[in-house]
RNA sequence: GGGGCGAUGGCGGAAUUGGUAGACGCGUUGGUCUUAGGAACCAAUAUGGCAACAUGUGAAGGUUCGAGUCCUUUUCGCCCUACCA
């Protein structure tokens, strides 16, 4: 018998040109058929793809090429989300454009991906930095101004004095900028917002529509956005001409006669009466040398600076206290003013341990405990209030807060208010390689829309991005225009690349619609998507701000009606893989090591050189953990690269990267291939045996487990499947035995495994002169039961035998199988009985005492 | 400080959702075939014990006829977030 080696090669090379060339992955509008819309978070094109791409990518096409064979109408494309800072750093590395080096990236990455055989409509590719893209969010950056969703105001950025630019949170590490090395200053800036607390309330409301996102993520969009009960109270103020009264937000009123201060941002509208105080000045700038996001620093000493200003407690005018402007407290949340009580939380307890101001417990755990004071720590449990006249004896929170503030709100002391924490989202970025924001000033500073007729704003191609500073900003030829015969200022900020992001999903559906961003009637056909796959590290931005603009472009519009863009969400585990150091602690790449044993591990060019191993991370490039998916693809071939990356975790757990996993993959695509060449062999004997039923019944239930992992994206369970699979019909082709029902069977195998090895898997198919149209197979259903069952005998709930017996058993009939089979006997000796336990074609359980 | 997730053999991980713990893969050991094997195939592989059997899912309690799975306490690890009044 000849059998062929597998060239997985030419064989994977064969596949992706004759899904090319037939369109295979083509998507249109199809009323008479069910759509699936699947969707992976799209790269940005950083260079080449990363094994997290391989993953996230793998686990995407399992879905659609699953989807597809079920009959679905599957939408499954791809973009480059190409917009952002590290084109423009590498260009200034490596003396390049931004434009040359994206596409670059773009290329190279394609290819790659096209590598791993995905199952996406290329014709759909789009990229958020060509200006067919960014035009038609200019249009919508527009259409949302004009519903006031867009807005202009003054707000901080990290500015880095050296660099003369603006750096993103992440960008300041240690409170110094990370190029410059500098301390990072707070500057106020002219700034672009997108008003999405607008739909706070909604956006928090509506999670509890996504019945197919994790809990984890919809739990971490309800702490940011962050919704809580309250009430503003009024303080009314003595000492001062100025200040009349001082507006509070607080969620404890219930504690206000533990009141011993109040507190107010630096940049709460009364410091103005301040700003001329030396000292005042020098508390300001304290508080901004720690003010900005560090850890180190969160922690920080409570700080602040006393003001003549007297607050009278509206429940009781004969307390007095003094008001501070302290560093804990923040303009953006509530109204930049706390009221505070040192007994009940801590933060306020540090303050005040600081100043020497009161301490008094308004709340104790336990009424009957009369002594209970407040010392080091603040009491923040529930309990019974006491020390507060009239409100004394009111149990803590479930009647003190409300009772409460129905009191304040009849004195006309405290409105009710609900408060969210989330912001306003600022789009303005300082920055050359984005999408220009549609803006112009006149002279006197008045916002101009670019009219209709000078859209798009282009992005300009020739700018100097080496020196300091915004590019756009020194582009004067640019800059200049005139609208409407005036002269008039381009705005020379970018969008965040988030926008670009926020809005892809629509794009998809109409990408090659030169005129609108997208057509109503493909948005109404695709939307929303049915299965979103990524990172959980975008569980909060990315995933609300596309919820938040998915609103914003329905709001107002007769032609779309959607809120939520995401109807399944997945969020995948990283790609993880051991870490090497040498002596002098540099990291190491796993190229550069090598290990007899997989304990210790040396240096590949210094044999006695022994290297570090530390715990397995997530790939990084700064760990050098990584491995490149384009060496094993050509190593191993997609195929067995799709079905490592897939094997062992579960897709939302961490996968560890091992390359014995890997090698043996591999090893299953040859094997699989083998086995495939010696079913032709034997199917093509003319002489038929009976059918062999097991093979029915095997086959029927493989299949039943693929479908349920598929269901549940279970998709490592897939490849264990896989394997017994390979060594069952091993073993059933042994005889080398024509049975009637053995080529059906290995067909539907090879159906449902189509989505994890696409290549290997049509390839056998078409091997076998399959000439049917390929169908997900369906599954027999009286081939998963089986006639007789284990039933297991247990004593005193612990397993001690199994018997066989037949399905649906009675009780009765099985207890006497089991004396019948005499094994109970050895177990019992002059043990007391006292019942049994039946549960139906599982087990009995005798108790004795 | 707040929130979330997790802990099962030497390793990655299964377990019909409260009912035979350790599927499948890796590794290891033994064997077959080989000039050789870091190839292929076969077998074994939670721990202790010759065995019968006993013990075993981070730790300690609890509920239950029965717990990896539910409850309480606790330890450790990872992730997200940052003074939210």
């Amino acid at each position: 018998m000849e059998i062929s080696k597998y060239n997985f090669k030419t064989i994977e090379e064969k596949w992706q040109k004759f899904w090319l060339d037939n369109k295979s992955f083509e998507s249109k509008i199809n009323a008479e058929k069910e759509k699936f819309y699947c969707l992976e978070m799209f790269p940005y094109p950083s260079g080449k793809i990363h094994m997290g791409h391989v993953r996230n990518y793998a686990i995407g096409d399992v879905l659609s090429r699953y989807k597809t064979l079920n009959g679905f109408n599957v939408l499954h494309p791809m973009g480059w989300d190409s917009f952002g800072m590290p084109a423009e750093n590498a260009a200034k590395q490596n003396k390049t454009n931004p434009k040359t080096w994206t596409e670059q990236n773009v290329e190279t990455m394609k290819i790659q991906l096209k590598q791993l055989g995905l199952s996406i409509d290329w014709d759909r590719e789009i990229s958020t930095c060509s200006e067919t893209y960014y035009k038609h969010q200019q249009k919508i950056f527009l259409e949302l101004y004009d519903k006031g969703l867009v807005y202009r105001k003054e707000s901080y950025v990290n500015w880095d004095p050296v660099d003369q630019t603006v750096l993103a949170n992440e960008q300041v590490i240690d409170g110094k900028g990370w190029r410059s090395g500098v301390n990072v200053e707070r500057k106020k800036l002219n700034q672009w917002f997108f008003k999405i607390t607008h739909f706070a309330k909604e956006l928090t409301d509506d999670l509890k529509l996504l019945e197919n996102w994790p809990d984890k993520v919809k739990t971490m969009q309800k702490n940011w956005i962050g919704k809580s009960f309250g009430c503003e109270i009024d303080f009314e103020i003595s000492g001062s001409n100025n200040v009349k009264s001082i507006k509070c937000y607080t969620t404890r009123p219930d504690t206000l006669f533990g009141l011993s201060f109040l507190a107010l941002s630096i940049d709460h509208p009364i410091s103005k009466y301040y700003n001329k105080s030396d000292d005042f000045i020098k508390f300001k700038d304290e508080c901004s040398k720690t003010g900005t996001t560090e850890e180190s620093l969160a922690q920080a000493k409570k700080i602040g600076f006393k003001t003549d200003l007297i607050a009278i407690n509206p429940f009781n005018r004969n307390i007095k206290v003094p008001v501070y402007f302290a560093n804990f407290v923040l303009m953006d949340y509530g109204l930049g003013a706390v009221f505070g009580c040192p007994a009940h939380d801590q933060r306020d307890l540090d303050f005040a341990k600081k100043y020497k101001l009161d301490v008094k417990t308004v709340v104790r755990p336990n009424d009957s405990d009369d002594t209970y004071l407040v010392k080091d720590e603040a009491y923040t449990g529930t309990g019974v209030i006491c020390n507060s006249e009239f409100l004394n004896g009111l149990k803590v929170p479930s009647e003190s807060i409300s009772k409460t503030i129905e009191i304040l709100e009849q004195k006309k002391l405290a409105v009710r208010k609900t408060n969210y924490r989330l912001k306003d989202w600022g789009v303005s970025r300082q920055r050359y390689w984005g999408c220009p924001i549609p803006i112009a000033y006149d002279e006197n500073n008045k916002i101009i829309k670019i009219p209709e007729n000078q859209l798009p704003v282009k992005l300009p191609d020739n700018v100097d991005i080496n020196s300091n500073g915004n590019p756009l900003d020194k582009q004067d030829d640019w800059k200049n225009i005139i609208i409407g015969g005036k002269k008039c200022i381009r705005e020379t900020d970018t969008l965040d690349t988030f926008v670009d992001s926020s809005w892809y999903f629509l794009r998809f559906c109409s990408s090659n619609n030169k005129v609108e961003p997208f057509n109503k009637n493909e948005v109404n056909y695709w939307m929303p998507v049915d299965q979103y796959i990524g990172g959980v590290e975008h569980a909060i931005l990315h995933l609300l701000y596309s919820r938040f603009l998915m609103r914003a472009i329905s709001l107002e519009n007769k032609d779309i009606d959607i809120k939520e863009p995401f109807n399944g969400l997945f969020t995948q585990g990283m790609v993880c893989h051991e870490t090497y150091r040498d002596e002098e602690n540099n990291w190491l790449s796993p190229e550069d090591v090598f290990s007899k044993d997989g304990k210790e591990y040396f240096l590949i060019n210094k044999k006695n050189q022994k290297v570090k191993v530390g715990p397995s991370e997530s790939m990084s490039k700064s760990k050098k953990n990584t491995i490149d998916p384009q060496n094993m693809i050509s190593q191993y071939g997609a195929d067995a690269v799709r079905f490592f990356i897939l094997s062992d975790s579960p897709p939302e757990k961490d996968v560890q990267w091992s390359d014995d996993g890997m090698i043996s993959s591999f090893k299953f695509i040859q094997k699989f291939w083998i086995l495939n060449e010696k079913i032709i062999k034997i199917t093509s004997l003319k002489d038929f045996h009976d059918e062999n039923i097991e093979l029915n019944i095997f086959t029927n239930r493989a299949i039943d487990k693929i479908n349920k992992s598929l269901e549940k994206f279970r998709y490592n369970l897939i490849i264990s499947t896989s394997h017994e699979i390979y060594s069952f019909f091993s073993k059933a082709i042994e005889t080398n035995k024509n049975f009637k029902n053995l080529r059906e069977n290995f067909e539907k195998i090879l159906i449902v495994l189509i989505p994890v090895i696409p290549h290997l898997a049509n390839e056998c198919l078409e091997k076998l002169n399959y000439d049917k149209e390929i169908i997900w197979p369906r599954v027999d259903n009286k081939y998963l039961d089986d006639e007789k069952i284990k039933f297991v005998i247990q004593i005193n709930g612990k397993k001690k035998f199994v018997i066989d017996v037949e399905k649906n058993i009675e009780e009765k009939k099985a207890i006497n199988q089991v004396q019948e089979s005499g094994l109970l006997k050895k177990y019992i000796n002059n043990k007391k009985f006292v019942k049994t336990i039946f549960v139906k074609n599982r087990l009995i359980n005798y108790i004795f005492d």
